[in-house]
DNA sequence: GTCCTGTTTCATTTTTTACTGAACAAACTG
DNA sequence: CAGTTTGTTCAGTAAAAAATGAAACAGGAC
């Protein structure tokens, strides 16, 4: 199977429920293994890969034939990515269907993950420190000054990566 | 079920089957939820949990009879936890086995998840992107604007990323 | 109102990932 | 050296996560 010719001289079909291209296949890998890095489902990765190669906002059908996930999978995964900003909606004209195409800022895109992945962890972490806190006075005495060292360095963490996930956004534009 | 009292009488047992106590309890809570974000098996939170509040370092079949987990896990989990430099190895004199101790450093911990889990990826991506590249160029002038402009951005991200990385614990002095 | 079209929800199935435990290897001991 | 202790490996299994697809839903169009 080999792609023997020096120059493509069919241009790939683009029809909805058409084969993927060989470019949207790469780039949809590439998105597909930045997913296992960020733990989010593969299927995130892959619809988020197509919408960044694609030349124009997708319809929600397209990306159920193109990618040949069930519909299910696209519903749940545009979701959440409408959820920390990676995919907006555009309205077209005379299309009932929503369009969706793939932010590409990164900052926005940092911030909207630290937002919907980071902070809410760093929220609940505040429960569990406090709870920390808490049983650790109730020993008094009982807790070793390692230990008492080691929630010091807890709360330490825990202080610094709450000034610092706001700013992750920020951090990109510095150096 | 109250903690009434006002003061613990009775100091809990740090026998090598022991419960773990309450305060343990919490740690280890703590890092297996930590463990969720980061995408690592939980029980790699529960053993670096346990350390993390030892007043000393533990050995293996404490770890494995305290936090009531296999030797296989245990095995495994401190393999993953030495190879990204966040657990240590004691020698304890007229000992034959191991003691471990939990790295409490912020900085080695951030650098050692980021050598150990995101650059082997980065260097994945090199290659794939390079492929990618070549299937633009192959596609010469059938490769819409903006398609090339979404390349162009994706090296970008991959520069950002690979320059980044490196810095990443050193980015936790400065603020 | 009823009939479409586009999208979401959710119980079930499939796939992936992590854990277990027994067999194994290495290193020490007497 | 035989026996014991300490830790690893790995095939099988259990648990968790993600994908599916059918049914429900929303809101226009007619």
């Amino acid at each position: 199977m080999e792609l023997s010719g020096t120059k493509p001289s069919a241009e790939p079909p683009v029809v909805a429920g058409a084969e993927l291209s060989a470019l949207e296949v790469e780039a949809i890998d590439l998105f597909v293994a930045a997913t296992r890095l960020l733990g989010v489902p593969r299927s995130i990765g892959e619809i988020y890969g197509l919408l960044f190669m694609a030349a124009e906002p997708m319809t929600f059908d397209q990306l159920v034939s193109r990618l040949r996930i069930s519909k299910g999978s696209v519903s749940q995964g545009l979701k959440a990515l409408r959820a920390f900003g990676a995919v907006r909606v555009s309205y077209v004209p005379g299309d009932r269907r929503d369009h969706y195409r793939a932010e590409t800022d990164l900052k926005s895109l940092v911030s909207g993950f630290i937002n919907g992945q980071v902070v809410p962890h760093l929220e609940n972490g505040q429960g569990r420190l406090g709870r920390l806190r808490v049983l650790a006075e109730g020993l008094g005495e009982g807790l070793a000054p390692e230990q008492r060292g080691r929630l010091e360095k807890l709360e330490y963490w825990h202080h610094r990566a709450r000034t610092l996930a706001p700013l992750a956004g920020k951090l990109l534009d510095l150096p």
